[in-house]
RNA sequence: GCCGCGUUCGUCUAGGGGUCCAGGACGCCGCCCUUUCACGGCGGUAGCACGGGUUCGAAUCCCGUACGCGGUACCA
């Protein structure tokens, strides 16, 4: 197993990336580097109908973004190229057409209504979706029911026609999957999947097939909900005379309230959905990508936090679990949150710096930026959070909190504050420092005998509006003398003519 | 309906016959720290779906039931 590996992430481009094929990409970039193999980015847009144009540049900016680095893609290039399937479909034709030269498919000329008038004729409650298979196919239009000359006919007059796959009618086929173990199912059970359709491109499951095989890929790692169609693509490597490639069906992620995790279930519940959603809410790479890697793996002993090196060290499938994993959005926070401490303070806040430019808060000095990044970091779950809840850092307070002002503001509230301001206005700015500041209104306190909240918190009020935050004396002296004085006098302003 | 795959604390999981009256993490709760909040520290709550086997012994193996999920397209 560790000769040339080889795996594909094959998207394809029908919307934006999904933050479930972000973890499929990512089993499959773990499982590749940990044996030193490749990892292949294929895109599969044989569907002209959903085909959206923005998505391919969002799968690659999003795994970019990840950090899973591709070594053969559409923009990297590699000896197995092309690497979108809309640029191979020659190819598809082709081995299409030799299936039915050695009798494992043939054509179908049923139209859309045809093949409707079938399934309700068949329709009963014990059988709600009847199949087009072996034994419908041979009450149906096509090359095994149709005369040779008609067939030819047909053909030559360019009559819109696709090609099925012919199942055999009864026989078992079965697989080892890496992470299932022996899976079996009965051919029975199974139609004559289209192979190749009416507009010229193949499915699927033709095109998955003959670009596994072309491009050698070793392991096929995907999300169980293609587990059901491994049977026919069992089938198609055994018709096609190659040897299938090792499968691995991933658990699905699923959402909090049941089922596949999908825009309809998981954004009400804040849950994003998009992996650009991810980078638009500033999450961290490390963060969603070691959360990722947690949702259905686990490395065996108690570790939590994993470098991309150590993920890559430990990676292996058979340590994926069976069964589907709930997105645990208060899981992710956590690892962000971790990953957001883990960042150097600089470097965090030249990010700072940009969300705060955007809002407005322009002029502001690298030391400025850094020690705001030092109070908020402890209470803020994501980057753009220090801003956020960090705002009278940036500006001064709007409103008062309300309610903190009924629980601290009493009677002689105001003349306390206002010889606190008096005391601290005599502070030069060189002087107004947090011990200092701190000082004062100890001072304050002790002369009227009276609790250190008593004062406290009636300043915390009127310099930052809220009843509770970081350090208020480290606040002020951030904020500097003539601020936190304007702000102390405007909120007395406010609070006396309430 | 049929086919397939699953089922250990609320959630992610460890566990692959005795060392498990089931371990870790997130969450939640409590205490401590702090004359704010948060961080941090400490502690707690909580689980082997059910029923049959096999075995001296089962969370671990087998069968069945229930439940969940996926598939059942000229979509991937």
């Amino acid at each position: 197993m560790t000769n040339h590996v080889r795996v594909r992430f094959a998207p394809s481009p029908t919307g934006m990336l999904h933050i479930g094929g972000l973890r499929t990409a990512l089993f499959n970039y773990l499982f590749a580097k940990h044996h030193k193999g490749s990892f292949v980015l294929r895109i599969e847009d044989t569907d002209q109908a959903r085909y959206v144009p923005d998505a391919e540049a969002d799968i690659t900016t999003s795994l970019k973004w990840a950090g899973l680095h591709v070594d053969e893609g559409p923009d990297k290039g590699g000896k197995f190229g092309p690497y979108r399937q809309s640029e191979r479909s020659e190819l598809y034709s082709k081995y299409a057409a030799k299936l039915v030269e050695d009798g494992h498919a043939y054509y179908a000329f049923d139209t859309a209504e045809e093949i409707d008038n079938m399934r309700q004729r068949l329709q009963s409650p014990d059988n709600p979706t009847p199949k087009y298979d072996s034994v419908t196919r041979m009450e149906m239009k096509n090359s095994l029911t149709l005369p040779a000359d008609e067939v030819k006919k047909r053909l030559e007059s360019g009559e819109p026609h696709i090609i099925r796959l012919k199942v055999p009618e009864n026989e078992t086929i079965r697989f080892d999957d890496l992470i299932r173990g022996d899976v079996s199912f009965e051919s029975r059970g199974l139609d004559d999947q289209v192979l190749l359709k009416s507009d010229g491109l193949p499915t699927y499951h033709l095109a998955n097939v003959v670009d596994d095989h072309l491009m050698e890929i070793s392991h096929v790692i995907r999300g169980e909900e293609w587990l059901s169609s491994a049977p026919k693509h069992i089938l198609l490597y055994r018709y096609l005379g190659w040897k299938p490639p090792v499968m691995a069906h991933l658990p699905l992620i699923m959402s909090p309230k049941g089922g596949k995790l999908s825009k309809r279930n998981a954004e009400e519940l804040g849950i994003p959905i998009n992996v650009r959603d991810y980078i638009a809410g500033a999450y961290e790479p490390a963060a969603v990508i070691n959360f990722l890697a947690y949702l259905g793996w686990s490395t065996g002993d108690d570790r939590e936090i994993l470098t991309p090196d150590e993920m890559i060290a430990t990676f292996s499938l058979d340590r994926v679990s069976k069964s589907g994993a709930i997105f645990d959005l208060k899981k992710l926070e956590w690892y962000n949150e971790h990953y957001l401490r883990a960042m150097p303070v600089p470097q965090l806040a030249g990010r700072v710096r940009e969300v705060a430019e955007r809002e407005g808060y322009t002029g502001l000095t690298d030391a400025y930026l850094e020690t705001v990044v030092r109070l908020m970091i402890e209470r803020s779950v994501r980057m753009p959070d220090i801003v956020e809840q960090g705002r009278f850092l940036f500006d001064a307070p709007k409103t008062i909190d309300e309610g903190a002002v009924k629980k601290a503001w009493k009677e002689n509230t105001g003349e306390l504050v206002t010889e606190f301001r008096d005391k601290i206005a005599g502070l030069s700015e060189a002087e107004f420092t947090a011990a200092q500041v701190k000082a004062v209104l100890s001072g304050v306190v002790e002369a009227k005998g009276i609790g250190f909240g008593k004062l406290m918190l009636p300043v915390r009020l009127a310099v930052t509006g809220a009843g509770s935050g970081p350090d208020l004396f480290q606040t002020m002296a951030l904020l500097g003398r003539d601020e936190v004085i304007g702000r102390i006098n405007r909120s007395l302003d406010q609070l006396a003519t309430k």
